[in-house]
DNA sequence: AAGTCAGGCAACCGCGGATCC
DNA sequence: AGGATCCGCGGTTGCCTGACT
């Protein structure tokens, strides 16, 4: 009845790193007889391994399809908007990345990625800013100052990853949002592109420049989002997979940027083909994207409101952004801004 | 030069679903 | 049918290496 004991019973197996002749047996035996009973390979490959040591060192390591170094720019992006969407699903975000193991990934995410989302303010668990929703209306400085090209050629965007650009532009768009709340513009997605950064501001059901504008709270009523329909933004959740390449409550990076990754690709089909098209509504059940989906007015801003909780958001801010300042690129970044926005500088849009 | 610390990564561990007997 | 085992996955550990003091 049933099967022998499992290996992990084994007494004697040898466990730590792997030594070139333990890789050089295994490989050959499976460039010989190729593997799947990984119980049994180790006795005939004549190795004092545990089968499920074999299975690791060779998926991880000694397949011949295993492409090490440097993640790329497109892959970082892709890592970001698959984990956004599949949560840590390392094998399911490694099926998408050709060469690149669950392990990889996994370390990847939790030695690099996850730091760097850290540092521009994102959640890496949520995916969400750790910031909250303040007011935005007013001048679009920053929506119409980049919807105008005029930093095009400037040094806000460096030669950084896309991604690391868009989350800069995310904290940004924040900071303003806490300095002059009112004055900002809500904005639910940035486009760009790596020459030609552009900025499409989608307005905001309360901002006094709304396209369709809907009843503004009484002063001092906070508005409970999910509760109160009436004064839920007209946010576009236009999420579809990655149809729209938008990460929950983040940016929305190019079609480009992303088809880039797997040219002729497309992710979409790839990821409704594996995860179903129904992942997407219960996901967003759980989690409203953030930025852009709620929007209050002056008075019930939380600066103006202590005691609602998003005074520690604000402070969570201010440390993202002395983080961002101490960038080195920040300081062209930041030149280039004021440049725009001092009254001496040529004529703005606004 | 030696000691300490932190980051990165390979490998192990434990769990749960799938499969076998 | 149900217990035993396999397999794959995600979380965690611990070693190695380079930076810093």
């Amino acid at each position: 009845m049933g099967r022998s004991p499992c290996c992990d019973q084994d007494k004697g197996v040898k466990k730590g790193p792997w030594t070139p002749e333990e890789d050089d047996k295994l490989t050959s035996y499976i460039n010989e007889n190729g593997y799947g009973n990984w119980r049994s390979l180790p006795k005939l490959a004549g190795l004092n391994r545990c089968g499920k040591s074999c299975r690791l060192r060779w998926m991880n390591y000694l397949r011949p399809d295993i492409r090490r170094g440097e993640f790329s720019d497109e892959e970082e992006s892709t890592i970001v908007k698959l984990h956004a969407l599949l949560g840590n699903k390392w094998s399911k975000i490694a099926s998408h990345l050709p060469g690149r193991t669950d392990n990889e990934i996994k370390n990847y995410w939790n030695t690099h990625m996850r730091k760097k989302l850290l540092q521009m303010g994102i959640d890496p668990i949520t995916h969400e800013p750790r910031t909250n929703n303040l007011s935005l209306d007013v001048s679009q400085m920053l929506a119409a100052a980049i919807g105008n090209g005029q930093f095009g050629n400037s040094n806000i965007f460096n030669n950084n990853s896309a991604l690391e650009d868009l989350l800069k532009l995310q904290l940004i768009h924040k900071m303003l949002q806490i300095i002059t709340p009112n004055a900002i513009p809500n904005i639910n997605r940035f486009n760009t592109n790596s020459l030609n950064p552009k900025l499409e501001p989608v307005v905001n059901s309360f901002n006094t420049n709304s396209v369709t504008p809907k009843p503004e709270p009484a002063a001092g009523q906070f508005i409970n989002q999910t509760a109160n329909e009436d004064f839920m933004p007209s946010f576009e959740i236009v999420w579809d997979c990655f149809e729209d390449n938008q990460l929950p409550g983040l940016v929305t990076v190019s079609q480009e940027n992303l088809n880039s990754a797997k040219p002729g690709t497309s992710t979409t089909t790839e990821v409704d083909d594996q995860t179903g098209a129904g992942m997407m509504p219960s996901y967003y059940g759980d989690q409203i994207p953030s930025i852009g989906s709620v929007s209050v007015s002056p008075e019930t801003s939380g600066l103006n409101h202590p005691g609602t909780g998003q005074h520690s958001s604000g402070s969570d801010v201010l440390e993202d952004w002395e983080k961002f300042l101490d960038d080195e690129a920040s300081d062209s970044c930041w030149k280039s801004f004021l440049d725009l926005t001092s009254p001496t500088s040529s004529p703005g849009p606004w």
